[in-house]
DNA sequence: GATACTAGTGAGTTATCAATCACTAACTAG
DNA sequence: CTAGTTAGTGATTGATAACTCACTAGTATC
């Protein structure tokens, strides 16, 4: 019973079975036997649509950073307010790795460490994008007196991606068993906390 | 040329060898070749002092937890003043990092998340201790008001150890330019810094 | 309805993995 | 000097990895 594809379709449906099995099978460990079964191909099918696996690779990096840009967009476009666009592409963070949380494992992997020089220019981009959006949320909140004036944007932003990825870590080893947005939107919350401006009755030297 | 050893030197050294290979292959194709081959013994030789490499990781995990609680109980015993010992505390973290840099690809690995429960344990169990003794400073520090009134502990607590782990995934990515210690002082001293208890003129409702 | 194109297959290759086993040779106690 | 113990070896095994290639069968177009 032969179902044939479009190439694009299948292409498509490889990749978000690659994201999802590199989650269940740790990234190192996925393999095209286990993706083209989980697809329903043969293994030499997933040849046909990526030359070699470290281009399939780079298709799910490809798609996973498309999906991040798209949701920042949107975050950005609703917010206004400094404070509640951090709030919201923190948000998102947290939503894409609940989603899809083989990301984490990824920024580990040696895939991506050692073998796919690629794979790690991808992702190095696309913190350096965050990191930026959230240096520029960051700054105009200070110019606006909406942060501590102490408060180097450049270590805020470090201090919030942190918090994501030190509460990825956390998720995973506790077996997730509790929400990631939830407690993120929590932590997040605390730590805005001590990044407002203080009360102001005295100037320090 | 046989160079023969107690069983109990060349299990060291292959638990020491491991670790080191670990950062360099990745955890998950980490070999028993590979660890064979540095060590300077057949690959067979590696199962006489490990019945499988599963145990090899188990003493690994042993190896990284005795030096990591060596080193905050030295800390510990150094510092007095809670602000200091939390520095200490993560001081010591940073440096484990940058001696042993597979730590927090280990943490990714699917030999932990998969394969390895007892491996998965021994890093909770340890990060749980970690975690405690934050707690216990940082509750400390607040009782005798050295920081915000309205600073969690435990939150507090999960944010320096997020620096830590957020810190050390910027530090791999971007192919360790950076001193994980300098940087990681710095931040960390930024931090705590906004963990100061506010100059307090007026009370917040 | 023949032709060109291409998604997908089946059988295979080469390499590498963890683990086993019969064996050897270095150390050690009597 | 001898006998028991044990660190280490060489050869091998079964599983599994990525990848190749000759081929088949759907699909769209003229």
């Amino acid at each position: 019973m032969l179902t044939r594809k479009t190439a694009e379709c299948r292409k498509a449906e490889i990749v978000k079975t690659a994201l999802r099995l590199a989650d269940e099978l740790g990234p190192d460990r996925l393999t095209t036997v286990a993706v083209a079964k989980a697809v329903g191909v043969t293994q030499p099918g997933i040849f046909r649509h990526f030359p070699t696996k470290q281009d399939l690779w780079l298709a799910v990096a490809a798609q996973i950073a498309q999906t991040m840009t798209d949701a920042w967009e949107i975050a950005l476009a609703t917010e206004t307010i400094p404070q509640k666009r951090l709030t919201a592409l923190i948000t998102v963070q947290l939503r894409q790795i609940e989603a899809h949380p083989a990301i984490p494992a990824i920024l580990h992997s040696r895939e991506l460490h050692i073998e796919n020089a690629g794979l790690r220019a991808k992702f190095v981009a696309l913190m350096t994008q965050f990191q930026t959006l959230l240096v520029e949320i960051l700054t105009e909140g200070s110019a606006r007196g909406l942060f501590r004036a102490d408060l180097a944007p450049k270590d805020a932003a470090i201090l919030l991606i942190s918090l994501v990825q030190g509460l990825a870590i956390r998720w995973s080893l506790g077996q997730r068993v509790f929400s990631l947005e939830e407690e993120g939107s929590r932590l997040l919350a605390c730590q805005l906390d001590l990044f407002r401006p203080q009360p102001a009755s005295e100037k320090t030297t």
